[in-house]
DNA sequence: ATTATGTTTAACCTTACATTAACAATCGGA
DNA sequence: TCCGATTGTTAATGTAAGGTTAAACATAAT
């Protein structure tokens, strides 16, 4: 369902070899971005998050180099792979010491370079969960744990949740007593805001309230029109 | 405190090229073990740790192919870079296929070696901490030496674990308790990512949970879509 | 070559999930 | 108060993921 795509920036100012290039990664299930120059490349890079760069070295305005070290500067990690015409030494030293990670000379077998971005790609593997996001929500006497996916009453037996119940939960839970808006979750979580997921998430609410149901003191209201709100009561 | 040199094992059948690149490395700080050929490659790999693998592809007895591969067996983390006389493209994906880190021509400049020799160095360096040298694990009633690959249970006999059993329970025991995420297992054991690699991946948790039977207390979960857990049960 | 060992592929079955449909209940404005 | 829109809830369906076993394949050891 949803396994996210790697998000590649290309910055490759021959319009010709740049298209061409972008739809085969694009074939090879990979997001691309693809930008004419160095410095629409620096703004591409700026605006978003991605995996990867793939930089021309000789481009008008903005060289390759002078774009991955601006790079660098905003992320010390995103993976560098220059593409150059010529085979100059001083030129490979140069983007080694910039901090490129590969580098291919044109022109290259494609298939080399899909071989080269995948062995990239899992060398970074190790260190995709730096995200420190929130993943646990003490909910009344409940516990949730967002990342292992299970809900655990009075610390006992924990209940398992799917993705789309676990993640609807979340959100509840990160607006505890506050209305979490109806269009807020369908796109976020469903991507998508028509009759068909809306009643989606309205069984979802349903089955969160079963849930939930062992804790008289929580409660998922629904705000008519507007989105539901999980309040806590403190009353005794 | 005293900066240890980075170790390198060089496997090169020419006796004038190798002594000479040996040499080369030695005088950059490098600690250097030269071998002639695949054979005596393997030797010295299991003998001691490496830092890097510098293989010759075309050689006697045993390619650089082969060896890489039984050196993966034992390690799947060493950096490894082909070294090649012919630039052809089958070689080039055999050998990121076998999990090369680089890949060069001869004849290559030595500069540029040495550049891309540093630039592994420091992925390592600044790759998670978490599957940092770790080989011993207690697992409940267990022990496994991942070394050495066996599982013991009670302090009894070893149970011996093929490569990718021992992988795979060290990834899991690296993660206990936690979730150990498909995706991390396929790239850093498989080394691709698709259906067929991803059932085999199912069919070695199924032996795991067999060798894990006898401490009930030890289980491995299922996160749906997301990965698997070791779980060790702490009540009585 | 034959055997032992390790790994992948195939097949079949079970479970987990998400969506959709159907119908009841409720809300809120005309 | 009535009616359409929104929400509550349960069940049915279709698909994808995972569990398990055995056969096929590959490779190393003998």
């Amino acid at each position: 369902m949803e396994e996210q795509n790697k998000k590649i920036l290309l910055v490759e100012d021959d319009p010709n070899f740049g298209t061409v290039l972008k739809d085969y990664l694009m074939m090879n299930d990979y997001d691309v971005v693809h930008a004419k120059n160095g410095m629409e490349g620096f703004e591409k890079f700026k605006k978003d998050d991605y995996d990867l760069c793939i930089l021309d070295v000789m481009m008008p305005y903005k060289d390759g180099f002078t774009l991955a070290k601006e790079i660098r500067e905003k992320n010390t990690d995103v993976p560098i792979i220059f593409l150059t015409a010529k085979a100059m030494k001083e030129d490979v030293l140069k983007g080694y010491k910039v901090g490129a990670d590969d580098y291919l000379n044109k022109p290259f077998d494609s298939e080399v370079l899909l071989m080269k971005i995948k062995a990239i790609m899992q060398r970074k593997a190790t260190d995709s969960v730096a995200d420190s996001k929130q993943f646990e929500f003490k909910i009344g006497r409940f516990d949730l744990n967002s990342k292992l996916r299970f809900l655990k009453f009075d610390g006992g037996e924990p209940t398992k949740l799917s993705p789309k119940e676990n993640e609807l939960l979340r959100l509840l839970a990160l607006h505890e007593n506050d209305l979490m808006p109806r269009e807020l979750a369908l796109t976020k979580i469903w991507r998508d805001d028509n009759y068909f997921t809306s009643r989606s998430m309205d069984v979802y609410i349903a089955k969160l309230r079963k849930y939930l149901k062992p804790d008289p003191k929580v409660e998922i209201l629904n705000i008519h029109g507007e989105g539901f709100r999980l309040v806590i009561n403190k009353d005794s």
